[in-house]
DNA sequence: TCTGGGGTCCTAGGACCC
DNA sequence: TCTGGGGTCCTAGGACCC
């Protein structure tokens, strides 16, 4: 059997943890530059707030009811990830964590009552971190997110736990579960399956194998396979990642060069310090600009290049200067940009790196990187290239910003 | 006035190899 | 007039996830 262990409405629980008095109230929490809604607590769910409602249309309903909003706190969010990971691996000596609040627990060969065993885990994490979670479990990963939607939906009745371990339970769950809520069919396949009159994921797995492998790829037959109890998906361990990403909106559109520059200049550091991180080198540098898609006055530009690296690179000063190269050829002038952005791409291990045999292509800055890094870990941002800003005029939009409780070495010390 | 960010996988088609 | 068979690698686009 697999569990699947996912956080209550995560980043609003966070929050919570540390404004307790808040606790039945209702509470959002908005995207970078406090644009969207990304996370909702139950009260809010019932108020009608969609995910990813932009806040200023809701301006009305938030102060009528005085909905809190938070800016978004991505240190204090991962920080209390790990907490929870940490206590969760505990439970199983395997374990995937699948996303910042989910993770799938290995219960092959447990000799115990899952059903007993699962609100210990829930007791266990929620008096350890105080983020309230449910779990599903079932004998595979999609019937174990099938599960889990159940133990959320019905929390009185499951008291935060369901477990899918016979056929009339299965049947009933997938009878239950509509097409479009399951994991793995998104919203352009859902409205074609509506589209062959198949509505709830019975009816799903009760199509035609080679129609679906047709229709949908290996990955919605695999998906069939799973909501029927055979395994296709297997638990994960991390691995590297095969592209990294830098991408911001700005608060205020840019159409200067030269601001841009410094713009795409600092996302592209921001990736090669994450490529150091994992200790990989990009052959590829894609940099985007967008304008802003809502304003019907401007037209709707979208320009994006990827170059390759003459060799496998992590040097910040090699990519910015490269993403730099890149930007100018797709920039154009007398264009409002609203977002850009930076991916490296074709990841490989720093170790063997692939040097050029027609150019000098020794690896770079390879001493100077790891002092960069070493002090900006020790003293914060400390060591910046000349290309990017060092004033604050960048700052995002974050009005009601939490503090970093769990990793802000002053703000620890306040609360001990 | 104000609309997020960061990933993955699969497929089809083109270019290339022998 | 007639023009093979079997591969690999790469990319763009489309779908999905949180």
């Amino acid at each position: 059997m697999i569990a699947l262990i996912d956080c209550n409405n995560f980043y609003a629980s966070c929050e919570r943890v540390f404004q307790p008095q808040l606790n039945h109230s209702p509470v959002v929490v908005l995207s970078n530059n406090d644009g969207c809604v990304i996370a909702r607590s139950d009260e809010s769910k019932a108020l009608g707030i969609p995910m990813g409602a932009p806040i200023f249309k809701l301006k009305e309903l938030v102060k009528q009811h005085q909905i809190s909003c938070f800016s978004s706190n991505f240190p204090l969010y991962g920080d209390m990830s790990s907490r929870v990971m940490s206590i969760l691996s505990s439970f199983s000596p395997e374990i995937e964590i699948y996303s910042i609040d989910e993770a799938f627990l290995a219960l092959d060969g447990f000799q115990l009552d899952l059903e007993t065993y699962a609100h210990t885990i829930k007791k266990k994490v929620e008096q350890c971190t105080g983020i309230p979670i449910s779990i599903g479990i079932a004998p595979t990963k999609a019937l174990a997110k099938t599960a889990n939607r159940i133990a959320k939906k019905f929390k009185e009745r499951t008291k935060g736990v369901y477990i899918i371990d016979n056929e009339e339970k299965r049947i009933k769950a997938l009878k239950w579960l509509k097409v479009e809520d399951i994991w793995g069919i998104g919203r352009q396949l859902s409205k074609r399956l509506q589209a062959q009159h198949c509505y709830n994921a019975l009816e799903f797995t009760r199509l035609n194998d080679q129609w679906v492998r047709k229709e949908f790829s290996v990955v919605g037959l695999r998906l069939k396979k799973e909501l029927q109890g055979e395994k296709t998906l297997f638990l994960e361990q991390p691995q590297n990642k095969k592209s990294i990403a830098t991408t911001r909106s700005f608060k205020e559109n840019i159409a200067d060069l030269d601001a841009l520059e410094e713009r795409v200049a600092t996302f592209a550091v921001h990736c090669a310090e994450k490529l150091r991180k994992q200790k990989s080198s990009c052959r590829m540098i894609s940099v985007f600009l967008r304008s802003n898609p809502f304003d019907k006055s401007q037209p709707n530009v979208f320009r994006n290049t990827t170059i390759s690296l003459p060799y496998d690179s992590d040097s910040s000063i090699l990519i910015a200067s490269y993403a730099k190269r890149a930007l100018r050829h797709i920039y154009k002038e007398g264009i409002p940009y609203k977002k850009a952005g930076v991916l490296v791409l074709g990841l490989q291990p720093s170790e063997n790196q692939q040097l050029n045999l027609f150019c000098d292509s020794k690896p770079k800055h390879k001493d100077l990187m790891n002092v960069m890094d070493k002090m900006n870990k020790r003293y914060g941002n400390t060591l910046q290239l000349g290309s990017q800003n060092t004033t604050k005029k960048w700052l995002m939009r974050q009005e009601n910003l939490s503090k970093r409780y769990t990793t802000d070495i002053n703000e620890l010390i306040q609360v001990s």
